[in-house]
RNA sequence: GCCCGCGUGGUGGAAUUGGUAGACACAGGGGACUUAAAAUCCCUAGGCGAACGCCGUGCCGGUUCGAGUCCGGCCGCGGGCACCA
């Protein structure tokens, strides 16, 4: 008997989707259309087992879309713009550009291998000039609209390397390679005001029903909309120009246990004193040598600097309070001032606590409220506490009625002003590198800052450039940075900085409606093919990616690059789980860790030494642990059809799925399996004198005994199990449904038309996991033309009704018996039935339960 | 530090969304076939107990006739924190 080969199989049917075109996106006026998409890869040179996961899924929705009937659009394309290709040319030499479309190149030959419905003619990568070309003309647009300003920021700079590093850059608060201490430095940035959407991308969060509550709750946290007061308090003999300090608070209802005052070392005020204090100056110098991260300042050991400058409390003028510079205060958010109650907050205690500052209570728990020691009482807003120091509202009140009220009382009495404000930033745009989409505007001095003529675009980076010495090489770049202004003709600089990635994946969903069109999109296209109906990506990419993509199709709306009803671009939104492996580890002479590839070792000892590993739980694949399996040996031993049988099947999509060797051979072997049945049922119907004499049996049924319709029966209901599972995202659950209907037709005894039929269908129903193996079965089985274009087959209601139904009796909540019962018998039917059941009477000895819950269909408790 | 998740047998997980906990599979044990092995097929299987049973979904508590599922607190792990992509 022949054996299942996917190494034969999987190019063949490749082969024949290719020459059928079969999955070529085409424009149907008409005909229902379907957008699947998934996250496009960075160009790294090697798939990963979590590329095969995403893809696998999206693969599946693709494929089984299309059966339904839908004109589906599965692109692919490159996030190829980044600091990784400037580091292997710093590493390793060669050019950033040689070494992105090497990897490219690769990588799409890795990837063609896993049989993916995509329409490859489509694909573009983000570093194409083609591309960023439109970017640039959008960006124009942009700023023409008033979306885009110039401001001054704060970067991480390596004062030796003499370059802007990126946070994870930053170690322990050193340069990466120079391990020098980074200091902050301001530099006039690029910034896309998308603060000016923040209540609109809050708001329209509620609209996105297809997305996970768990996103849209960490992106209406980001945004953060508060409502609070601004108030100033009076400075006390300030400096030159300096007679009050502002401060913004959400809990302007605990000013009355105010204690100190706390600004930024970036502060006005702290920048003034530092020219005269050099006490001040150190301070602020020894703050600014953190990164820039707030994740850092958070977690930084919290210090303050007294500044012997007191201000005076609104409400006396008699209590002053001191002012604090403190570095774990944010220039950017708020006024860069706050003041400090530490008996409700737990920073400011350890702040007062270290530095011997009053801590009073403003209020104290309903109940049992004692004094506030080491840890901050910081109840939920909306419950009930006793007020000690209430000024303007009840002694029992919630914090949100006494911030009502307090912010009422203070703009009565002129001592601030209720707000609104927003967490979330504008949108920095500006890197100091070279592998990035040019900003196309020029700096003229007689015309200031000009954006580049749209008939000039692309403005392509140039090649000739050199990554021996740190910094941008466009900053250093002898002819490139010269040139005329776009305005009046006199000689000009370009405009250096480069774009954030971010950008380039902001709008890639948008251009893969028309990839190749010569403006940024087409409106025909996108008006045809917008929006993502199904977008899947990892859940790291909730916040950052998510939203600016969600602002970009709002200022392409406002710009005309895309229609009204793009302006939340993904409908359905997936997150998926990340693929995990364990990690082999022995240590070096130093104890410190080494790590081992997964097939270099064997039974927890080095294949090549014999040494044994520490095996180390599952984590996040990833080079530097070494706990990574290479998709391509994967699909050499086993076929792709396996590796994605495998990605879908066990986990749930939206959690981690661990890879095992077992896991992976358990596949395998399933599918051999499946295709053994169908060779068994071949070369039965060759025995018998082909299919056609078959096509009437299934007619016997009833003579059977039962078995052709038992399997159909099974047959059906695994077909409505199978598409929920789909259509639910429960690929896992589908899968499971498979190997049950495998076991009942390697077993069954029905008729060979209808074991013939049900294997066929089967193989329908694994084509959007499997389509090489689909296919081959469908072609062995004497199926019409490919499965990919066959139909999805229907469920039929009248085999999935069941008449009867076993109901488990519990008593008192445990299950001890149970009643078979047709389905639609009533209830008071059903009362009788469980009244006399055995083990109902025993438990009763004679006595009348206490209660009797019939949950018809369901369960039935007796309660005793 | 702040925000968001997750936690079920030896293992991955299922559970109609408040209704029989452990579907389906892996690893294990037993058997068939084979001179033997591989491959394949069949049976078994949460823990404890000899059995009617008792215990059991990270831990503690609560709501409910009934909790893996809902609520409160804790522990552990993971994601994000604005220049990684």
């Amino acid at each position: 008997m022949a054996r299942y080969d996917p190494s034969e199989i999987e190019p063949r049917w490749q082969a024949a989707w290719e020459a059928d075109g079969t999955f070529a996106a085409t424009r149907e006026e008409g005909r229902p259309k379907y957008y699947v998409l998934e996250m496009f890869p960075y160009p790294s040179g090697r798939i990963h087992m979590g590329h095969v996961r995403n893809y696998t899924m999206g693969d599946v929705v693709a494929r089984y879309k299309s059966s339904c009937g839908f004109s589906v659009l599965h692109p692919m394309g490159w996030d190829a713009f980044g600091m990784p290709a400037e580091n292997a040319a710093m590493e390793r030499g060669g050019h950033p550009r040689d070494w992105t479309y090497g990897n490219i190149a690769d990588m799409r030959a890795q990837m063609k291998p896993l049989g993916l419905s995509i329409d490859w003619s489509r694909e573009f990568a983000t570093c194409d000039p083609e591309y960023y070309g439109q970017q640039q003309a959008m960006f124009i647009d942009f700023l023409e609209a008033g979306l885009v300003y110039r401001k001054n920021a704060t970067v991480n700079w390596d004062p030796v390397d003499m370059t802007v590093l990126a946070n994870e850059q930053v170690i322990e608060g050193k340069g990466w390679r120079s391990g020098a201490p980074v200091e902050r430095r301001e530099l006039t940035q690029w910034f896309f005001k998308i603060s000016d959407f923040a209540e609109e991308l809050l708001e329209a969060l509620d609209g996105l029903e297809n997305w996970p509550e768990k996103v849209k709750l960490m992106q209406r946290n980001w945004i953060g909309k508060s409502r609070g007061l601004q108030m100033a308090f009076g400075l006390v003999d300030g400096p030159e120009g300096f007679d009050r300090v502002e401060v913004y608070t959400t809990r302007p209802d605990t000013l009355m246990g105010a204690s100190f005052i706390g600004i930024s070392p970036d502060h006005p005020l702290a920048r003034a004193l530092e020219r005269d204090t050099p006490e001040v100056a150190a301070f602020c110098a020894e703050c600014r040598r953190m990164g820039t991260s707030e994740e850092e300042l958070e977690t930084a050991e919290k210090k303050g600097f007294d500044t012997g400058l007191k201000v005076r409390h609104p409400f006396d003028e008699a209590w002053e309070l001191p002012v604090y510079i403190a570095n774990f205060i944010l220039m950017d958010y708020g006024t860069g001032a706050i003041f400090g109650c530490p008996a409700h907050d737990q920073r400011d205690l350890d702040f007062a606590r270290k530095y011997g500052l009053p801590v009073t209570d403003t209020f104290v728990a309903l109940e049992g409220g004692a004094p506030v020691g080491d840890v901050a009482f910081v109840p939920p807003k909306t419950e009930k506490v006793r007020w000690l120091k209430a000024f303007a509202w009840d002694e029992v009140a919630t914090g949100e009625e006494a911030v009502d009220a307090a912010i009422r009382f203070c703009e009565e009495n002129g001592v601030g002003q209720g707000v609104t404000k927003f967490r979330l930033r504008d949108w920095g745009l500006s890197r100091q590198r070279y592998w990035g989409c040019p900003i196309p505007v020029v700096h003229c001095d007689a015309c200031g800052v000009v954006p580049e003529k749209k008939e000039n675009l692309p403005v392509e980076l140039p090649y000739d450039v050199s990554f021996d010495k740190p910094g941008n090489p466009l900053d250093r770049h002898p002819t490139w940075r010269d040139c005329a202004c776009p305005k009046c003709g006199a000689p000009a600089k370009r405009e250096t900085d480069t774009m954030d990635t971010f950008v380039d994946s902001s709008w890639y969903f948008a251009r893969f409606t028309a990839p190749h069109a010569a403006t940024p999109t087409d409106m025909a296209e996108a008006e045809y093919w917008m929006n993502v109906d199904q977008y899947i990506g990892g859940i790291e990419h909730a916040i950052l990616h998510l939203l600016y993509s969600r602002f970009f199709a709002r200022a392409m709306q406002i710009t005309g690059h895309l229609p009204e009803k793009a302006r939340e671009p993904f409908d359905a939104l997936f997150t998926q789980g990340m693929v995990t492996h364990e990690i082999y580890m022995t240590r070096d002479d130093k104890g410190r860790p080494v790590y081992h590839l997964p097939e270099d070792v064997e039974g927890g000892k080095l294949k090549a030494t014999g040494e044994p590993v520490e095996i180390v739980p599952s984590a996040k694949m990833s080079k530097s642990k070494k706990n990574v399996v290479d998709p391509v040996s994967i699909i050499e031993s086993y076929g792709a059809d396996t590796a994605r049988w495998f990605m879908l099947s066990d986990s749930p999509p939206e959690r981690d799925v661990e890879w095992t060797a077992a896991g992976a051979e358990a596949a395998f072997k399933h599918l051999g399996r499946v295709w053994r049945i169908a060779q068994g049922i071949v070369e039965e119907m060759e025995s018998g004198g082909g299919i056609a004499a078959y096509e009437s049996e299934g007619e016997g049924a009833a003579t059977d005994g039962g078995d052709t319709l038992d399997l159909r029966r099974a047959l059906h209901r695994t077909i409505h199990d199978v598409t929920m599972g789909i259509e639910s995202f429960g690929f896992n659950t589908s899968v499971a449904k498979l190997y049950a209907f495998t076991n009942v037709l390697a077993k069954s005894k029905a008729a060979l038309a209808a074991r013939r039929e049900a294997a066929m269908v089967m193989a329908q129903l694994m084509a959007p996991m499997t389509p090489h193996l689909a296919e081959e079965i469908w072609a062995m089985l004497g199926g019409e033309g490919l499965i990919a274009n066959a139909p999805w087959p229907k469920a039929d209601p009248a085999l999935l009704v069941e008449d009867t139904v076993t109901l488990p009796i519990q008593i008192n909540g445990k299950r001890r018996s149970e009643l078979k019962v047709a389905k639609d018998l009533p209830k008071d039917e059903v009362e009788k039935l469980v009244l006399a059941d055995d083990a109902v009477i025993k438990a009763l000895a004679g006595g009348a339960p206490k209660k009797l819950i019939v949950v018809p269909g369901r369960i039935v408790n007796v309660v005793i």
